[in-house]
DNA sequence: GAACCCCTCCACCGAACGGGGGATGCGCGA
DNA sequence: TCGCGCATCCCCCGTTCGGTGGAGGGGTTC
């Protein structure tokens, strides 16, 4: 049975009738601790992949995944890497993001609100009214329920409207 | 899939035979621009971490780290901010701690203005004086050489006197 | 065309902010 | 003892914000 130590599995974690994918990724580390398990899904649940990462598994790929995706994974996880799809990342970095649509003016507004500027100085940087400045500003505390420029700095950067980095 | 989609590498660093981690982060950077990188890695050698920051990547996490660090990461990064593992950035927090020398009271009051609280507010929740809290902040102003409250927070958060996890 | 969103602008108002004067008390080190 | 930094409080003043009411034009969708 352990006669290839270091193998790779990829475990399906979609067990409808079955055992918990999870639990059985840890069963298995536990049995074989050098084994390395690619998780193979079709769901893109981020508690389960959370799951199953902490259970030992190397690498999370989506079903759907293109075969490269499926082979550079393998080709990772044999050299001790870990891999996760890139599909799966992107879904997990969208996801809990209340979806905040701010108009492109609102953002511009609120780039110079977190610069620190005064609506006054908003309106000549954007050549427009104070006045549409408030509008705007006003806008945007309302869509990121917050109550003030300052929380609204924040949230922005919480939720990566605004970088740090192209803050000066 | 959209064009603006972010696109994630989760690079690990631990190339034995083959390129350097720190050259791949940097010629990834120059063919893909808005690529963002995750440095993943087993060391925790500072200089190689400040190599591969410096090379543009936006993370830094441990490999042996928990599936959660990595989840953060991932967020993090997608946002446009910058991720260092936990475990990594306090054994590197001690070496160096430039910048602004704020009293306990400045840091006290300058976190409640990131919370986006009024003086009036803050002087409630510290139990003191407004007149007092506008003399904190006008100091904490001075000392970060900024005008006005939004830029104070963006140079705490720059200058990690506050970071965002704290702020809620 | 009607309904709707986005962007623009206006007036008014109370509250909050930024900045300038001060002042008192406390502790710590020279 | 005498500074000095820190923390606390006070008044005054002009500016800025946040919130409320609007209004008009351009654009898309149905």
């Amino acid at each position: 049975m352990r006669a290839w130590s270091p193998a790779i599995v990829l475990l399906d974690l979609l067990m409808p009738g079955g055992i918990d994918g999870v639990e059985t990724a840890r069963r298995l580390r536990a049995l074989v601790p050098d084994v390395r398990v690619i998780a193979l899904t079709a769901s893109t649940d981020e508690a389960r992949m959370m799951g199953v990462l902490k259970a030992g598994a190397l690498g999370y790929v989506r079903k759907d995944a293109d075969p490269e995706v499926l082979i550079a994974a393998i080709r990772a996880v044999a050299r001790g890497r870990t891999f996760i799809d890139p599909a799966v990342a992107k879904q997990i970095a969208e996801s809990e993001m209340p979806g905040v649509e701010l108009t492109p003016r609102e953002l511009d507004v609120l780039r110079q609100v977190a610069l620190g500027r005064t609506n006054r100085e908003i309106a000549d940087v954007l050549s427009i009214g104070e006045e549409t400045v408030k509008t705007h500003v006003l806008h945007v505390l309302s869509k990121l329920m917050v109550e003030n420029r300052a929380q609204a700095i924040v949230q922005a950067l919480k939720r990566g409207l605004v970088t740090l980095d192209e803050l000066d």
